[in-house]
DNA sequence: TGTACATCAGTGAACGCGCGTTCACTGATGTAC
DNA sequence: TGTACATCAGTGAACGCGCGTTCACTGATGTAC
């Protein structure tokens, strides 16, 4: 079994966020990557059997990162509007502090390696929703989680491009989401 | 002036969003189109000045397609609730009968080459809802219209999977947006 | 009508380039006895 | 403690391949006189 926490290996998905900062995933080659990390071009093959692999596990870091905020954010919490609106701010904040947000969110869809795993990702979002949605009075609630995540990937890319958050969006989301009568 | 509507030109075109049904816009080759365009690959140079600009032209095509659907199904609609439903039809319709629909989708804001056009075209969808969503009710309409446009993206993006609307999402799109007191 | 020239879409071989991947090798560290 | 061997991350030159782009050329059509 390979060592996932591995220096040499965490440096290369470091190296790969860094570059999803400032091209989209297809642009980042194998050898941007290792000269990011100061590494042989033969290291990268120590560590993923090719470059859809590192795609796979570099989506999975971030992914990863991005749930483990929300959690923080919410644990404790009961189900509902209060709760949705943690984990949603969460999210989106934590787009402001991760590396590689902006191919993560522009990109990932359309590279083939990794769509399958971009759709499980916002299928686990979409469920992790779907309690609180029930509980401010959407039935059902499974459709409109899925456009939430929608909404909220959307609002993402507008504050990545705008540098801030944005609070009309964010404040236009969650009243769309108001719980009804 | 170039003949934009040439018809060997069109006939890349048609290759591109042909091929654009079956793979991401970026692993659609040059070789690719003139392949399945059955002109040789110095033709390709005669119509487009690179590939970039092919794209741009691509995604001009998918977009002013979707747009006339979307003017033929309103015209003559005034502003509202009823309006904006028949343009949300049209558009999701419209993605289940134009080639290219899932390239188009999934993968053209990843595409450096395009991802200022289909930002733009964004803006342009968005822009045309405002006045429906002000006649609902929503206040400000602007940022309701992004996400608006945003869900009505992941919709399409669910039906292309599914191969058929999806009642379920289309309905939670319209509850959502149901005039408020 | 016939001749000369201009225009321009179309051709396809050829180009250099950067890509992902391979592989024989190095050297440090650990293990056995 | 010393020797022999195993393991494995790391190296970097080399590979073939497919890519986007170029360019000298062809041939059909239009225009001038």
């Amino acid at each position: 079994m390979p060592d996932v926490t591995h220096p040499t290996r965490a440096a290369l998905l470091d190296a790969g966020l860094t570059l999803a900062d400032e091209r989209s995933l297809g642009a980042i080659s194998v050898d941007d990557v290792v000269r990011h990390a100061h590494v042989a071009k033969g290291t990268f093959y120590v560590h993923f059997p090719d470059r859809a692999a590192f795609l796979v596990a570099l989506h999975a870091r971030f992914h990863d990162e991005l749930r483990a905020r929300i959690r923080a954010a919410t644990t404790g919490q009961p189900p509902g509007a209060e709760r949705l609106r943690r984990s949603i701010t969460a999210y989106l904040d934590g787009c402001h502090e991760l590396a590689g947000v902006k191919a993560m969110l522009a990109s990932a869809r359309g590279e083939p390696a990794i769509a399958q795993a971009v759709a499980a990702s916002n299928d686990r979002f979409a469920t992790a929703g779907v309690d609180d949605l029930a509980a401010m009075g959407h039935r059902p609630p499974a459709p409109v989680a899925r456009l939430v995540v929608a909404m909220a990937a959307e609002i993402a890319l507008v504050e990545l491009e705008r540098g801030a958050p944005d609070r009309a969006m964010r404040r236009a989301l969650f009243q769309l989401l108001a719980p009804r009568g």
